[in-house]
DNA sequence: CTGTTAGCGCGTTCAA
DNA sequence: TTGAACGCGCTAACAG
């Protein structure tokens, strides 16, 4: 049970070589002979020795962590973008630390804290709902502490985004079911006040008028991101003069609970409603076939991230200049029908 | 853009104080009187001070730092274990360092020396299913560092675990059923070789013989955590001579392809045939109420491993001896029908 | 190519 | 009650 705590002094020692020889072999230093690090290397992996990274970093000042701040770690299109960013983190030999805001102002105030006195080198952050006011972001940037924004947009200058194209999934949901042969799609929208519904809704219009149909008012339905928001839209729709042929929903719940709703009133989807829906969480996918889903691309969102906020580290001096990067969602259709 | 690393040299420096006394100060030791307390904290306050944990953890050798360890975070149930880890690590002033070992047992051997090399106080891991040896976790024993299992369970000798009680869990899911007046109540099982669905379907069995009703064979399907199982299962069900009137899937997966079928078939849930099934998804609260659940305490078991482990950690002399935690799931029902 | 020296920021002796 | 001095383990500067 003794403390086998191996230090590149004991290694030094077992060696007659110097302390500083013994580390510049460990870290593959152009100045030491290439014999000397076998035999350095040979010894520490024989004594069982581990770089012991908190004096290191202390001594670099530099931690090689990032930390991730995310509304909630428990929604799968989060999870899946930081599955991306611990990949690239990990490959390029960085630990991630992960936080949860809980969409609370006041976790993510302390939270930046935290992360600042675990000597971050930057950070990675999907801005929680309640945040408004952006000054606890400002010590990072006095500290020098780099600072990304993923998924959700901020508009701070000089500081870098990488977002999902929203106004191009609602086009091309929209554009998807027009080729399908829809005349009459309805869209059910989320709350207008966040800027990835609002890009849907105008890429949903901007389909529309590239194909030559009207934009009806009356064919707009706003939604909570509640299931039965779905249901109580679904209804309304059907009291149409107009019969509805399409319906893009700008989330996922709703059109859920539009499905449901429908398929209990005999409708035939996609046959006689097609359905396009936004979605966050795996549910789609397994709840029914027949529901296109607009894919939003987690894990590739956290490579990219990473991998600019990365940039950003390694740059710090060369000062890159802030940049935003658009993915793509991608539509998938698991069951085809109607023309 | 000054590198504002304030320190507890520059605020003695400010006070005309010596580090030492600050340092003491700022952590509340007794051997400081009140009033240099409140100067020095004013001033901490003031000059925007900011422990450095590095050069805290290294003289201390202690780093308030504990890894996780888990096969996916996507994975809802993982992802809602470490929720409750992360609340109950934060309050007790601890940082957690989330890695995924993705099932493979190469990844878990190297996030074991990433740990180490971190030199986190405490490691809570749920093994990876392609590890059997465990040869790789010694070294965490020679270094003292603190090792607390959850969800899947492992018998190495001298340490805890935390588990949820699958016996009891497919116990209740059977006897539910019983006492909805079920008479011929099938079991999906899964994998026999992992302890969980064997333990699952034990419960099945005593329930059944517990209320009287014999224990059929031809009543079992296994099933691989597909849908399609769930679909071909309940087609073989349909033809049995005598009619089921309940199922207990030990997975959710095959239960929704079981739902799917039948309500095709025309067949009612629960009326003509009710099901319960186990849930690590949140699919199962969307896809149809009539499905009853057996939901696993996600939270609430990583807040019972962190405290288990904390304890661990603290007592690391004082020796605590291991212990299993055995934890409850708790059956939902939504939508009730039957006797 | 290797050794010597110094210090990252903190907490903890030992004195006063 | 406070100050002085040392060292945690490592790396970077400067020699040689």
């Amino acid at each position: 049970m003794q403390n086998n705590k191996v230090t590149i002094h004991d290694i030094a020692k077992a060696l007659n070589l110097d302390s500083s020889t013994v580390s510049r072999a460990l870290n593959d230093s152009p100045r030491v002979i290439q014999k000397t690090k076998d035999i350095v290397l040979a010894k520490a992996a024989e004594m069982g020795y581990q770089r012991n990274h908190l004096a290191s970093s202390l001594r670099k000042s530099k931690t090689n962590t990032i930390g991730v701040i995310v509304p909630r770690i428990s929604r799968h299109f989060f999870s899946s973008v930081i599955s991306g960013i611990e990949e690239t983190a990990y490959e390029a030999g960085y630990t991630v630390i992960i936080c949860q805001s809980l969409e609370e102002f006041n976790r993510e105030k302390k939270i930046i804290n935290t992360l600042m006195g675990q000597r971050v080198d930057g950070v990675l952050m999907s801005i929680s709902m309640e945040t408004k006011d952006y000054k606890h972001l400002e010590v990072l940037k006095k500290q020098g502490i780099q600072l990304v924004f993923f998924d959700r947009h901020c508009d701070i200058p000089n500081y870098s985004n990488v977002l999902i194209d929203d106004f191009k999934g609602g086009f091309e949901a929209t554009e998807h079911l027009i080729l399908k042969g829809c005349k009459h799609i309805a869209h059910f929208s989320g709350p207008q006040n966040l800027e990835i519904y609002k890009n849907r809704f105008k890429g949903y219009k901007h389909a529309l008028s590239k194909h030559g149909l009207p934009f009806e008012e009356a064919l707009v339905f706003p939604s909570k991101l509640m299931e039965d928001d779905g249901r109580k839209n679904s209804e309304k729709l059907l009291a149409l003069p107009n019969p509805v042929d399409g319906i893009f929903s700008a989330n996922d719940v709703a059109a859920i609970g539009a499905m449901k709703y429908l398929t209990d009133k005999g409708v035939k989807i996609p046959e006689d409603i097609a359905i396009v829906g936004f979605s966050n969480e795996p549910i789609s996918t397994v709840i029914n076939p027949a529901l296109t889903t607009i894919n939003q691309p987690g894990i590739e969102m956290g490579k990219a991230a990473t991998e600019l906020l990365l940039k950003h580290i390694t740059k710090e001096n060369g000062a890159l200049d802030a940049q935003t990067i658009i993915m793509d969602s991608n539509l998938i259709e698991r069951q085809s029908s109607k023309k």
